[in-house]
DNA sequence: GCAGCAGTATATCGGTTCGATATAGTCTCG
DNA sequence: CGAGACTATATCGAACCGATATACTGCTGC
């Protein structure tokens, strides 16, 4: 699991302009997914080196600036439309979204679809252990096995509808794609 | 972070009963948080046994039985109530509440208020950081980081709401402790 | 002008985690 | 009885993480 987060995130963030080791971890931060160490990073930046997806050159003290070459704009977009199963990390699935800015419309749907469907699914097998463990008699679930249970099942639930939001918008905007980029979420669901 | 999740799996699971690795795995799989692989599961199991929480013993074959032994059921109990911040990681709250029949009344009520509590804080820093990105003129946010943080917002809403509905039927057993363990969410909070 | 402190910046270490894989016993059913 | 699925434990290499070491820069106040 590990390692594709972090690759998608550097090379992610790097798409743009070349950065310093440190820069780069205040802006994974930004991110919000999750919290980078230097410990991870800094491996890592080695690792993505070796591997020929992006270069680094000092400049004059011990700064590092690290920018992409062509190899890792190709890893980058291999690990945005890569069709791994996002349903276990859902972090993975909201890093794409953040970088969705780099795919076509169609890709997009594809990818919004695709996770639609896992999420379905979770749900069905969610619903399929609830009743399974509500059922059989002996040591039903206590009180908060069950809220747990039902946490999840109605946040998925909140998470497919959330889905079908972004999907219909995206499809609204590939119908007229004249109407603004930047104000399109902001009526449909203001608080 | 991370062993402090699979020590309050394991031993919350060996606090019932013994289990062979092999069982403890599958129902580590079953509480549905996260999934252990052997490669984390035994080496844990054996520091565990290391620092003297559990004693394990081959059963005849290859099978090794793990028991809880007092000093386990201790770091368990320690565990379970310390006052790390689990916003960083919701699985870390989570599996508290899939044992929180462990714990007394007051003891929930002030975990689940500092679960509050610092949900609160994080709503308040989200809101302010979206303000901040959509305010400053230059390069605003796409479509989709502002959705990412919309959702952000709106789940962590959903979650304090939740955590109250949990505090309240907390409260109220407390008040007349008669009423059935069983019934109390069912009708509450149904589909 | 320089002492002290906060922030910038890179690096490494030990312990831990994970995915893959090896190995072998058991159960089932045709 | 033998093939295939499942139970069960173990280990390897690569990666990850938190803590810590090191050192430079910039600024603030006296």
């Amino acid at each position: 699991m590990g390692q594709i987060l972090l690759d998608l995130a550097v090379l992610g963030l790097l798409r743009d302009t070349p950065l310093h080791g440190y820069e780069l971890k205040r802006r994974l931060a930004d991110l919000g997914f999750w919290r980078v160490s230097f410990g991870s990073l800094y491996p890592g930046l080695k690792r993505l080196e070796r591997q020929g997806f992006i270069e680094s050159l000092r400049d004059g003290g011990r700064k590092r600036t690290y920018q992409l070459v062509p190899a890792g704009q190709a890893h980058f977009e291999h690990l945005l439309i890569e069709e791994t199963n996002t349903t276990e990390d859902e972090r993975h699935f909201h890093l794409r979204l953040a970088f969705f800015r780099y795919l076509d419309g169609d890709t997009r749907i594809k990818s919004l679809d695709r996770r639609r469907n896992e999420l379905v699914e979770r749900l069905a097998d969610s619903r399929r252990s609830m009743r399974l463990a509500n059922g059989r008699g002996r040591e039903r679930p206590d009180r908060y096995a069950k809220a747990l249970m039902e946490r999840g099942v109605r946040s998925t639930e909140s998470d497919i509808a959330w889905l079908d939001q972004l999907i219909a918008a995206e499809r609204s905007e590939q119908a007229s794609p004249s109407s603004a980029e930047q104000s399109q979420g902001e009526t449909q669901w203001a608080k």
